[in-house]
DNA sequence: CTGACTGCAAACGTTTTGCACGGTA
DNA sequence: TACCGTGCAAAACGTTTGCAGTCAG
């Protein structure tokens, strides 16, 4: 994905901070302020948490981002796609993408009449053990 | 409900403090720390907030809580019940409880592979606009 | 070159903590 | 009565803001 454009195309400067606040996102998935904070303190030391959050802010403002609210945790923030379901580990806290398959939507939208209620977003969020931690805890009774 | 009952079974005092909080939410359906505040401003003048913020914590430990996470909004609590969707208007900030029909559900557990990830709880949250507010906004245009 | 953006530091709001007092069981 | 829980004030934390200097277009 060319950030450089994406950034242009909602009228806003093209700075090496919001391309690669948009990297980091991008290539984790989903992060937190922290988690980006964090790995942006190797590769770029003197971007700060200011420039982090007014950045987070104007991009979930231009569509670009998505805040995804996680019960228990701190948000985290995924490059803005169609909506899909997360697979939220209360283990390791991983978040795993998830294709919102055709019959789930089918039934929900056919469940919740359009007239009382008109969606414009769906977040799915699961709440679980995912495979990695699941076969790690198995582990410890050996 | 008993929440006098429910408190005890959990191995906690039955403390005015404590059920008036229950009393809230259990009425408003979704409350955050700060509609519980504004609502025992008057009844209870003098709870603080530091015992909210104690009680909905070792609440949500006891499982007699759960945190609804919104994207954009503070968080609210509910009393814990079985899996259900939340309706969120965008507009006027309300939450409405939908049951989770059973086609739902089974599509998603079809769907989700229990081997790889092993759901605990699904929070289904659809944001877009109430009936409510969908009428008074066709309104402005008369 | 100019307006938009960054980074610092200070301000602000929210949440947590420690401790003396009060109330429940 | 014993101990858990409350309320106050202070501390800690996360987020926002203002402003001077910097950079992208």
């Amino acid at each position: 994905m060319d950030y450089s454009n994406l950034l242009k195309s909602a009228k806003l400067k093209a700075t090496i901070q919001r391309v690669t606040l948009l990297e980091i996102i991008d290539h984790d998935g989903h992060s937190s302020i922290d988690d980006i904070y964090t790995v942006t303190k190797e590769s770029m030391p003197t971007l700060s948490l200011a420039t982090i959050y007014k950045n987070i802010l104007l991009l979930l403002e231009k569509g670009i981002l998505e805040e995804v609210a996680i019960s228990g945790k701190k948000s985290k923030y995924e490059i803005k796609k169609s909506d899909h379901i997360h697979l939220i580990c209360q283990t390791c806290g991983s978040v795993e993408d998830k294709h919102l398959d055709k019959k789930i939507e089918e039934s929900i939208d056919i469940y919740i009449d359009e007239d009382s209620f008109h969606i414009s977003k769906s977040h799915i969020n699961l709440y679980g053990i995912c495979k990695k931690c699941n076969e790690q805890e198995t582990l410890i009774y050996f």
